[in-house]
DNA sequence: ACGGCCCACGCACAGTGTTCGCAAGCCGTA
DNA sequence: TACGGCTTGCGAACACTGTGCGTGGGCCGT
């Protein structure tokens, strides 16, 4: 070691670390951390440099407490399936309000994360998350409760959670390049009236539902479309339930 | 420019480039590239490098025919669009199956590209694509031949369509890993299986659920949900409208 | 023969995930 | 008390990424 590379060497310019006083770095605040950047600026934003600095760490600091980048965003959607309202069993208003709640709760956590459906294609095993995993079972409980056998309910509970993901996907897709726009929807929406327009020129029904859209609020009726394409779901499952129950 | 830098300005060691005499480069052949690419290696592994050396051009030679790469990867994804296979008005089995099929072959086409789920999400306006739009036209064409309204018509397509974007999200998420693992189907499931277990110990139904699943082709499981999934999402539609339909 | 245009490309820049070796604090033991 | 091992943070480095810019070469109209 070459002693003399350093031209004051003070006690003061020696950076004191005092590292330890606090616990340093831990798993579950780093997921946090990931987290509150994914959602301040986007998929694209979450680097471990950048994550790193907000944690006032260094870049590498992370990967002791987490394999790959990879199994991080796992961490972070498991931690995002936990703010998801799992239904109750023995709910008041029945069965099918509880699930209801579940889906309207799951539907609000996925758009509030709107950057997490362009990681559920990619994240295997993301339904062995304990989160996931509770979520599931308590969804399976409340089918049983209304009367579903095993089976059925894990159907009715595949089917209801493509649904959600699926609506969930659009949604998000829109919401992203309408935060990137920097507008309001309905502002965005004008803006982009014309090339919509041009878009389907071609096709007559494409054109006259457009028109419609054109009169209503945007936000409003996506809510709608999501409430209507749920109830038909439910009844969809409701329904091969009293058909095979009853032949 | 200074002359002699070359010590053999000779006609062999000059590289002859001798362009133009293939038209060059083109829209079509970089997204059908870019396509192949996304299909041999997935997602993560297309890069315009990569991209540029498969064409026999140079890494930047594709910002001329395409402004971005999240343009690039729109292109994509419409043609992606493009190999379903739209439903036929006036099928001679009924409306209904003209449905079924398209709702099968969309299925098949998202999983025989299974990078796709990873950027739906994020392909903003992906629904103004032309593939697309034909697409959703002809779906509403078939609803409206089978006496839906254009709205409920619009409904029914919105609902479908998310469904079978939400399934086919889970099952690709399920077929790159097992890609990734380079296992077949059953072998990757049993390796997988202590995992699994352990991490629905606490939930008594996924157990049983899983302790069915083993015993089955995995693969004509997920065939046979996705079946059960759009029967019940076909009999709600069909169901909101008759009960619309007469007071 | 020459000027303008198009288009491919090498270079460069800022940034990425991840590996490796080093150093510093803490703990158990001699 | 001294010392060796273990854990943990971190700087440097590597192989890449997307993309802006300047260059240069081939083609076409005059």
């Amino acid at each position: 070691m070459p002693p003399d590379e350093q031209s004051f060497p003070s006690v003061w310019t020696r950076p004191h670390p005092q590292r330890r006083e606090q616990p340093a770095l831990n798993r579950e605040q780093i997921v946090a951390a990931a987290l509150e950047l994914l959602d301040a600026e986007g998929i694209d934003a979450l680097s471990m440099r950048k994550l790193g600095t907000r944690l006032n760490a260094g870049a590498t600091s992370m990967y002791t407490h987490v394999a790959n980048k990879d199994e991080l965003i796992e961490l972070v959607v498991d931690e995002v399936y936990g703010e998801i309202e799992a239904p109750a069993t023995n709910d008041p208003e029945g069965w099918r309000a509880a699930i209801t709640g579940c889906a309207h709760s799951m539907r609000a956590t996925l758009l509030r994360h709107p950057w997490i459906v362009s990681v559920l294609g990619e994240a295997g095993l993301a339904y062995l998350g304990p989160n996931m995993s509770r979520l599931q079972e308590a969804m399976l409980a409340v089918f049983e409760e209304g009367s579903f056998t095993l089976q059925a309910a894990n159907q009715a509970t595949n089917t209801l959670m493509a649904y959600i993901i699926g609506i969930s996907t659009s949604e998000a897709a829109w919401l992203t390049t309408l935060a990137r726009s920097g507008r309001s929807e309905q502002e965005w929406a004008d803006r982009l009236w014309p090339t919509a327009l041009q878009a389907v020129e071609a096709y007559p029904r494409l054109r006259s539902l457009y028109a419609v859209q054109r009169a209503q609020s945007l936000s409003d009726a996506r809510d709608d479309d999501f409430d209507i394409g749920l109830e038909c779901v439910l009844n969809g499952v409701v329904a091969r339930l009293a058909h095979h129950a009853a032949p």
